[in-house]
DNA sequence: GTTCTCACG
DNA sequence: ACGTACGTGAGAACT
């Protein structure tokens, strides 16, 4: 017998929306009752077997039947936008999926199922209705199932109703259900039903009578007489609930059996789809051998030796572009990818005559030609097509390569950060998917758990497989990265900034910064004595030892155990953040040294211990800085992050003593001062803020004597801070609560201050206000070098997320360009210590901070040359200002 | 793998 | 009423 399984879209949807945990994909878009929908689907197609599969939706206006009641009643309540967003969504999952979905103006989806359920029971077909809708139950017979879902703690349990099972439940048959529902009405279904009768006496009634217009034939025996008058009097309210609650069996809906026909749902389409979502357990459904085969694979080639080898190369040097990825660690087993034409993709894996140093040189000599080829013209960006070779990740080929500043290699990952800065990863199969419209299988599809340099060198197919992919994608995809760089105003951004910027991060993570590894043990013993004594001391005041470090143990000492008042909570118990901690610490002398411990344990940890396991042999730490994480183009730093180093702290300060040069060299540290405050005052063109910085000695003083009304010499302390915190919050994005929690003082006064501000800058106000207004429009804010910060959340309905992203389109014009202008400063130097052939080099950055280790018979010339590459990276309306030092260590340097 | 806390600009 | 300042990364605890 054929089976047939129909669902309930919106019914479904909704249930998989309220049962399901929010989610969101790095689009901002909702998924959960996608995610939950679709795992419903799958359960109920594994248990059922079914040969037929469609689902039905409501068509978006009310029908009939709604505008009936809607006279009488006021509408239903308006769907969540988060989950409307996702109606869309779930319609093309389906699709993609090739499963019909089915609508018919002036019918509901209820009416939809109806007719079909009954028509195929007709035709012999057994059915299973799935929906999260009671009412359905009136739709159980012979060959019909009702399947109700719930979902609670995240196991979702089916309910199955034949007519019998009705029975039991609500002691009535399906046909008679819609009777009792009609007598009992349903706020949620918007049926009015008889007033004063509920379940318990609707069920009575028909169970007795067996219809309303039989009960209504019989009305002077009903027994309670409540029942009896109620009837009596609204029996046209309950014909005509009955016509509401009743499901349409005969709707002219058309329906092919062949449509629905239950194919391969795990498409290419529907796997690109699922990717977009991030549905990692439903990815992991989807037979990923069979998926990514494609044509393109018949292309793929592996070359076996030397002679091969050299007829590519040769090939290469003729082609219009190359792509290349090597995949080799450092023991130089791997191999190289190269790709130059559509069926021209080749694996070359390293062994025997061809050698990791061999493709190496091969590689570089072809870059180098490239490059001579291309000439003096389009180096400085005005011609991308110079950038004939194209590769992902330069920064980490670079170790073998020899390419530098000028050389024709596109990196197809940073452009496509650039593109959408939003995402996690730029790998090959993102990029094939995002700018190629093509479904690749990832690297982890293919090599499981396997390194791919280990693997290529075997000559593992997989590996061969992953090293074309990747190679083709960097070919193919240049042209495209290029011309969406083109129509986003981003070229020169990308040519002129982000491809040099690669080669500066690179020689900064080759000096790495000298770290000294005995006086960091030493520290780390300092700290470790400190701790012991304090940890102690807790122990005594608490009566007990405990694990400190666990904000739950903490917590329950604290406000249980010890009763102290408690603040905020956090989503599992008391908060013991510090700002709640340090609220209660003049008052109980253990909160102090919880305090205190906190912050040596944090040194001892994250810094004297963490810092101590990447000093490489050659004494320094070489962190990684990287290019494509950041939503708003700074740098960040990992392995480990060396721009959160301690500073504000006396004690964790002190660290930075063991950050010391080369015997030989000093230290020169630039940075920017209050780079982004002046980006501000250029950027909204505020003339009075633009004054304040053209004689500036104290910019938050000159703020607070402005705001507040009061001689610049007669400022109080406290008129600066509270100014100083304004001038931090105009840049966050300000908002009157995140003021005053800095602050300490009340939202009313916080929004005072805000407003003062604004009154004495008019300027900055337009200029906020504007950042917003184009994020709304366009879907994204511009730094001044046309960098774009994407905002999904100024579109959100929710409140929350649309304050996040206003205050976001307040922030990312600022930091970006301050972001911008680092790059531009970076670049410059690196280059300027190169040309001049000097023998010092940029070791850190820190967002607006350079730090150079200098010859010392350098130093003087590094420290006027930084200084003035930083001030000049930029000309703004406002001077940038440089403040330098030198020193025997990073904290003196300071 | 997520949550909490805390280091930096 | 809603419940936050913007941007990061890492260690430890907990699930």
């Amino acid at each position: 017998m054929e089976k047939l399984v129909l669902i309930d879209g919106h019914s479904i949807l909704n249930r998989a929306f309220y049962g399901v945990p929010d989610l969101t994909n790095s689009e901002g878009l909702h998924t959960n009752a996608v995610y939950g929908f679709l795992n419903i689907m799958f359960k109920i197609l594994e248990e059922e077997q079914a040969d037929h599969l469609a689902v039905a939706f409501d068509l978006k206006e009310p029908t009939f039947r709604h505008k009936m009641y809607d006279a009488y009643k006021g509408t239903r309540k308006p769907m969540p936008e988060e989950l409307r967003e996702q109606v869309p969504l779930m319609k093309e999952a389906l699709q993609a999926m090739g499963v019909p979905v089915m609508t018919l103006a002036g019918y509901e989806a209820d009416d939809i199922l109806g007719t079909l359920a009954k028509r195929s029971q007709a035709a012999g077909v057994e059915v299973a209705v799935v929906s999260g809708d009671r009412d359905l139950l009136q739709l159980a017979d012979t060959h019909i199932k009702i399947r109700i879902p719930r979902t609670s703690r995240g196991t979702t349990e089916i309910k199955d109703y034949y007519p019998e099972d009705v029975k039991r439940e609500y002691q009535v048959t399906p046909k008679e259900f819609i009777d009792v529902k009609a007598l009992m009405g349903d706020a949620s279904d918007n049926i009015p039903g008889v007033p004063s009768i509920g379940e318990k006496t609707a069920t009575s009634l028909i169970a007795a009578y067996g219809s309303i217009e039989n009960a209504y034939a019989h009305l002077s025996e009903i027994k309670p007489p409540r029942a009896q008058k109620a009837l009596g009097e609204h029996y046209d309210m309950a014909v005509m609930s009955k016509q509401l609650a009743e499901i349409c069996l005969d709707c002219p809906i058309e329906f092919s059996y062949e449509d629905a026909r239950i194919g391969d749902l795990y498409t290419p389409e529907a796997y690109q789809f699922m990717k977009r979502m991030e549905f990692k357990s439903i990815l992991a459904r989807f037979d990923l051998q069979e998926v990514g085969k494609n044509s393109l694979e018949e292309h793929f080639w592996t070359v076996e030796d030397l002679a091969g080898a050299e007829s590519v190369f040769q090939r290469a040097e003729q082609a219009e572009t190359v792509g290349f990825q090597f995949a080799l660690d450092e023991q130089g087993t791997g191999g190289l990818g190269i790709c130059f034409g559509e069926e021209e993709i080749y694996a070359i894996p390293a062994g025997g005559l061809v050698t990791a140093p061999y493709l190496y040189d091969k590689v570089s000599g072809l870059l180098a030609k490239r490059k001579a080829a291309g000439g003096e013209t389009g180096r400085d960006g005005s011609q991308p097509s110079y950038y004939t070779a194209a590769t992902l990740d330069l920064k980490a080929q670079l170790p073998f390569l020899q390419a530098d500043y000028g050389s024709p290699v596109l990196d197809a990952g940073v452009a496509g950060y650039l593109l959408n800065p939003l995402k996690d990863t730029y790998d090959y199969d993102d990029l094939a998917r995002d700018y190629l419209g093509l479904t690749v299988p990832s690297k982890a599809d293919l090599l499981a758990k396997a390194s791919l340099s280990q693997s290529l060198a075997a000559g593992d197919e997989a590996a061969v497989r992953c090293a074309c992919y990747m190679a083709y994608i960097a070919w193919k995809s240049r042209e495209a990265l290029v011309k969406q760089l083109e129509e986003t105003g981003m070229e020169k951004l990308f040519f002129q900034m982000e491809m040099p910027l690669i080669y500066s991060l690179f020689h900064m993570e080759q000096a790495g910064v000298r770290v000294d590894r005995q006086q960091l043990e030493e520290y780390g013993k300092m700290l470790q004595v400190k701790i012991d004594k304090l940890e102690q001391e807790i122990y005594d005041l608490a009566g007990a030892p405990f694990n400190i470090n666990s904000p739950k143990q903490l917590g329950e000492i604290l406000f249980e155990r010890m009763g102290l008042p408690h603040g905020k909570k956090t989503k599992s118990g008391y908060s013991t953040a510090a700002d709640v901690l340090e609220k209660l610490a003049p008052d109980y002398p253990i909160v102090q040294r919880i305090l205190d411990y906190r912050q040596l344990t944090k040194l001892n940890s994250t810094y004297a211990q963490g810092l101590a396991g990447f000093i490489q042999e050659d004494g320094r730490i070489h962190g990684k800085f990287n290019q494509t994480i950041t939503a708003t183009g700074r740098i960040s730093s990992t392995e480990p992050n060396l721009q959160n180093i301690p500073v504000r702290m006396e004690l964790g300060r002190a660290i930075r003593k063991v950050f010391v040069p080369r015997e030989g060299y000093v230290f020169v540290d630039a940075d920017y001062s209050q780079i982004e405050l002046r980006i501000l005052a250029h950027m909204s063109g505020d003339e009075r803020l633009i004054g304040a910085y053209q004689n500036a000695q104290d910019i938050h003083a000159i703020t607070a004597s402005e705001v507040f009304h009061t001689p610049l010499d007669q400022v109080t302390p406290l008129q600066r801070r509270n100014a100083k915190a304004v001038n931090f919050g105009i840049v966050y994005g300000i908002s009157a609560f995140g003021l005053s929690e800095d602050l300490s003082i009340s939202r009313k006064e916080a929004l005072e201050y805000i407003n003062k501000y604004f009154d004495t800058y008019p300027g900055v106000k337009t200029f906020l206000d504007e950042q917003v207004r184009l994020g709304k429009e366009q879907g994204y804010v511009t730094t001044m070098f046309g960098r774009r910060r994407p905002i999904p959340e100024l579109r959100s309905a929710n409140f929350m997320q649309r304050s996040f992203g206003e205050r976001v389109a307040m922030n990312s014009p600022i930091q970006g360009t301050a972001a911008d202008i680092m790059k531009l400063a970076m670049i410059a130097v690196d280059r300027e210590l190169r040309d001049r052939g000097m023998d010092s080099r940029i070791v850190l950055q820190v967002h607006d901070e350079l730090l150079v280790e200098a010859k010392e018979s350098e130093a003087a010339q590094v420290t006027e040359l930084l200084t003035e590459l930083m001030k000049n990276a930029a000309h703004l309306d406002v001077c940038l200002e440089v403040e330098a030092h030198m020193g025997e260590t990073w904290l003196d340097a300071k």
